[in-house]
DNA sequence: TGTACATCAGTGAACGCGCGTTCACTGATGTAC
DNA sequence: TGTACATCAGTGAACGCGCGTTCACTGATGTAC
């Protein structure tokens, strides 16, 4: 049962976005083969039909879920200062946790990105600097080293205020959390307003 | 070959400092409770002399890596200001990474964490607050919640700093994020510095 | 204090299971004439 | 355009392997007399 070239290609595209999704949703190590192709609706023996390993899609499906986080960026960056802000303020929040921090690979997968192998952690890099670029982006001409530098503070803060609060098992806890997060991201770097308004108030 | 009761207890205290450290350098689904009781020196039967499950000994090996980082946070607060200065500064380097970033669970298993079980979970909030408090108590009396607040977001951003310079495949990279994150830490937030002087340069 | 017996920490083989991967097979697709 | 043959996407059984866990066994320890 062969199936055509347009076919082949749309059913790799298809493993490769279930991939990235059920990566990020279960984690790596607790993510099979089969499972994947399950839920691609296929048996898991014509997966290496399109992936020579697991480790092989394991780096395309974390280059998959870069591009999605800096897509989602980059739409939230188009819908103007609010949709911005929105993006981010959600970003930070128990409420559109699922929607939109569930979509970032750096929180999901974290501490199992940092033992992939070189492929994978090169996806990771990448898909890192083009979330740095597109928000600095955000303001065109003002794509400074110093304001570069201000965005990957700000985007670690983010990753840690969320990896933390997704791992403590306290409601209370998990809000103060991120609540302190966007606050501070908010006003106690608001000086830097006026060159940087991410995550501002404004 | 039956030893006695403060054998018993000396063996159970090795396996969970092994286990303590072997999740958190390879990962707690990477890491099998075989691996562990050979590191141990002992034969993978007996595990269950000591512990029901590996879940078990999950959450249990969890509170023990809380217990350590707190405990290296305590002891470099006894040490003065320097030294406590020195703790949090190497906590952000790459130089003393293995030492002390590596003794983070936060950091080195973060993802695994937040889908361990409730028992591990439950641990990982204890030990977070502990280790806020011991903190706090760093300057008698001012514990308040403001201070608290701050500790939270200071900590918050070092785990994400440290989790994206340990994913990332590029050294330089990784240091600008942990030097962004170890600067801003102590210098953008100055003004914070005499109600809390954690990571202050003064 | 000495003897007899029960306990149980640790061993190492074995259990069922799910993993990543391979393979013979199928039949629709693509290609050559 | 029609026919004959090669290709190969997808199937599902099977592979070896390591996992968490169980179990019969051992012999030193703890306990009862």
């Amino acid at each position: 049962m062969k199936t055509s070239k347009v076919q082949k290609a749309a059913t790799r595209k298809r493993i490769l976005d279930i991939a990235s999704q059920e990566f990020r949703k279960n984690g790596i190590h607790a993510t099979s083969v089969a499972e994947i192709m399950a839920v691609a609706g296929l048996t898991h023996g014509g997966f290496y039909r399109h992936f020579t390993s697991k480790e092989q899609l394991v780096a395309e499906a974390c280059k998959v879920s870069m591009e999605s986080l800096v897509d989602k960026a980059e739409v939230a960056i188009e819908g103007g200062e609010e949709s911005f802000i929105k993006h981010f303020s959600d970003f930070l929040s128990l409420e559109y946790h699922d929607d939109i921090a569930a979509s970032c690979a750096f929180v999901m997968m974290g501490s199992e990105l940092a033992r992939a192998d070189s492929e994978t952690r090169r996806a990771a890099s990448i898909g890192l600097k083009k979330w740095v670029d597109i928000i600095a982006q955000r303001e065109p001409g003002n794509e400074s080293k110093a304001n570069k530098a201000d965005i990957l503070f700000k985007l670690s803060t983010m990753v840690g205020a969320v990896t933390m609060a997704r791992i403590v098992d306290d409601q209370a806890l998990s809000s103060q959390i991120l609540n302190e997060a966007r606050d501070r991201l908010r006003n106690i770097l608001a000086d830097d307003s006026a060159k940087n308004p991410l995550l501002d108030n404004t």
